[in-house]
DNA sequence: CCTTGATTGATCATTCTGTTCAAAGCGGAC
DNA sequence: GTCCGCTTTGAACAGAATGATCAATCAAGG
């Protein structure tokens, strides 16, 4: 059985409740934790923790676990944005062949001028001329434009947002 | 105890070797595979798997599990880009205030002209206004110019760099 | 008020975990 | 080639957790 690829082509459209919530702010402390501590910390049953988190892992409603690996671990540290003009013809295509280049982090489609914008990782300033090289000869595409990103001023976050609104009893229970 | 911020607050240097590689894709299937599941799947004895999980939750080099939750699931499925000029007295004031905005999941200095790229999220274009506000009246931002991304075209995805150079036989065992 | 779905709490057989320990393997230094 | 230190393996065992089932209760919508 293939895992989900991505929450998105699941269920798109099922949104999180309050307990969804509360258990995913408790997996922040520790993703592996026990149901049986998941229960106490959010003060839920443990039969409703093990059918929620059954829910999350059938409904392929979270990313796939590798989403918490940072590139520069694996030897990636250097950090990008190709912005991408297209040629009308095969814009399926040219996915599709970015699709293929590991580096390729995250592709978006924004308002504007430019076709598409795309986060890539590098080993280092050679390595992301390589990389560039790769998005740029993908069929389809005729012009990039190529921005380093010096420094992750914010890392990837989402935990205000989730925790935005829940009434404080919904937050993990202190020790 | 506190969980981890970000992988890359602590222990920045680690990286990961194969087995933690293997590992990591095999939880790709299920995150919450047991230790025993997990030595199967990846040839490897209990002790060690269990040894290994326990050197990532130690050493905090994951980032925190809400990085697989989709805004789109909490209410925000509006995606943008602001790029922020600042004043140049008071960057980490700015930062910051940045970082108390919820909307904002993470934010990068690039090279060149633009000061700040913020990426944020809002629950429609009304709402994205304000969140644009919220970013403009941060102490020390001068100008913002607001970039709406209109389709995620790639979702975020790092299975690939995982996977590359991985031998054959260090992938997960088919079943 | 009724119905439906979700949650709770109890139960029980099975599986897993956490820990310890000795042995073996591996890789680097000399 | 040898030595050393670290990692991995496999076994053992007590305790904890799980998965599934079931009846009762709760909550929300019609």
């Amino acid at each position: 059985m293939e895992p989900a690829k991505d929450a998105r082509e699941q269920h798109p459209d099922v949104q999180f409740d309050d307990t969804d919530r509360a258990l995913l702010l408790a997996l922040d402390e520790d993703p592996r934790m026990t149901t049986m501590a998941l229960a106490q910390r959010c003060g839920l049953a443990r039969g409703t923790v093990h059918a929620r988190l059954e829910r999350f892992r059938e409904a392929g409603v979270l990313r796939l676990n590798s989403a918490r690996v940072d590139p520069a671990r694996l030897g990636r540290p250097l950090s990008a944005m190709v912005a991408v003009e297209l040629d009308q013809h095969d814009i399926d295509g040219a996915i599709a062949a970015l699709s293929r280049v590991p580096e390729v982090l995250e592709c978006f489609a924004p308002a504007g001028e430019t076709d598409l914008l795309v986060r890539v990782v590098a080993r280092d300033p050679d390595d992301l001329y390589r990389v560039s090289e790769d998005v740029r000869l993908c069929p389809g595409v005729t012009r990039t434009r190529t921005s380093v990103y010096l420094r992750r001023v914010i890392p990837y976050r989402v935990g205000p947002l989730l925790r935005e609104g829940l009434a404080a009893n919904r937050l993990p229970k202190t020790r």
